[in-house]
DNA sequence: TAGATTGTTAATCGATTAACAATC
DNA sequence: TAGATTGTTAATCGATTAACAATC
């Protein structure tokens, strides 16, 4: 679990599980699309599909919100739309700050994906002082000695850190001192943190080491299959499409 | 799951949960900090608190490995190093290639953390032709029009495709087309493949928005501690140390 | 009414964890 | 031998899923 708060059960909040959190923006991605083809109903069967989940988990799911679909119709797609955006906090304006304006911290600042979910990029900060000015995606640079009285400024609580892993944990520590209650880590680093303060982390290297792994397995299947099956024992793809993204417990992982 | 191969139970691999396997990266990291400080053995307590997870979960997970520790003295560090790179394929070399060099793209081909954990950047694809022949990270950058021969010529079997969402799916089909079979997925798309390819999700917003919800949460919180416990009622940080990272179910997020 | 589809139940499955016997 | 720590058991917990009654 992300979450720091051990005073309530972890993996409950206002008792909707961990992990159908953690689907509602797949569905919310789903929907939005649905949504700009206004399209206004959608079955459980159709979204799931667009979102690559099962269709009894996506009941499940939204149960956890209340009753909004219709029996016989199917869910419509505005109304699903805002209440999911509702859970998720996103109807309110999430101001971030970036630390760290490297390949990576440019790459996220020019995200386009962030304003339309309530997400505003307050600020850049770079400890590098020939940085300091410099506009990215039309931002400006700003002085990690000014990082207090940015997170001050900006109402900030969410930072995201794109440091090398050396600098990550004393940035967190300044990002808390000054009132960040959610870290978003890229930083090859395990954050230490108080209590109260939640830490993602995305570990591009972690993902593509849980590829390896099973792309090893799959030479050494097609190996034991052409021993048991003879020569030419080739698995033929018979077009399933498997679920994507969270593997359960996935850990993301990042750049040093 | 990410794996899209369902003719065996897809939550095992060798007899190895999906949950240990995403996991085995957060360990190698911890080891490797403790053999590049020459420390020559370490206890399940030790490690899982550097790796920031309960010991007896670490314990069990290197359980699905092996017998790999000394009673009474903890595991060999360089040993155990090796033994989880074997098991994730880390001793063998992983050409890659990364189609899509925007911002990400080119901050991925700079990631310092792929050679040293078998990961080749084998080239870099865009469908820019202005951008063709440019270096990036020192590699030169490649035509889409010739995707399959640099697949076949490097012999890749990992794709990462950091393309705006609508090329994502035609980028997938020909990266699997040319025999692909693990694609980690930037772009904000659903990918639909053939039995035996794996995909992972890494996407940026849907971590954002896991953290907005629990982000409103803590003040939801916050007002009700207020009202149930009158003026001043503030949290006070213990100093738990949360897990980080893996959420059991987490999809990871991504640009635009 | 007949057909469709939700919301929920209950069974199953996998993951986590404390506890402790085994053993260095 | 005494102390330390692994490897494993067993209990618990959470997540998934098929199935179907409820109901539009």
């Amino acid at each position: 679990m992300a979450t720091g708060r051990n005073h309530r059960p972890a993996t409950r909040s206002r008792g909707i599980p961990e992990a159908t959190v953690a689907r509602l923006p797949l569905y919310l991605r789903a929907l939005t699309a649905l949504s700009e083809r206004s399209v206004p109903t959608v079955s459980s069967e159709e979204l799931a599909s667009a979102a690559g989940v099962n269709s009894a988990k996506l009941r499940k799911d939204f149960s956890y919100l209340g009753s909004y679909g219709t029996r016989g119709v199917g869910y419509d797609v505005e109304y699903l739309v805002y209440q999911i955006s509702r859970e998720l906090g996103l109807t309110q304006d999430w101001p971030v700050v970036i630390v760290g304006i490297g390949n990576l911290g440019a790459a996220l600042a020019n995200y386009g994906g962030f304003a339309s979910r309530g997400f505003r990029v307050a600020a850049l900060i770079d400890a590098d002082p020939s940085m300091t000015g410099k506009q990215v995606a039309g931002i400006p640079v700003q002085h990690v000695d000014d990082l207090e009285s940015i997170v001050h400024t900006n109402g900030v609580s969410i930072g995201v850190i794109t440091t090398p892993g050396g600098a990550a944990q004393q940035v967190c520590e300044r990002l808390v001192g000054a009132g960040v209650t959610s870290i978003l880590n890229f930083a090859p680093t395990v954050l230490q943190v108080p209590e109260g303060v939640d830490v993602r982390k995305v570990d591009l290297s972690i993902e593509l080491q849980i590829l390896a792994f099973h792309e090893q397995r799959k030479a050494a299947e097609d190996l034991s299959r052409r021993d048991e099956e003879g020569p030419r024992g080739v698995a033929v793809p018979e077009g399933g499409r498997g679920e994507q993204g969270g593997d359960g417990d996935i850990p993301a992982v990042m750049p040093a």
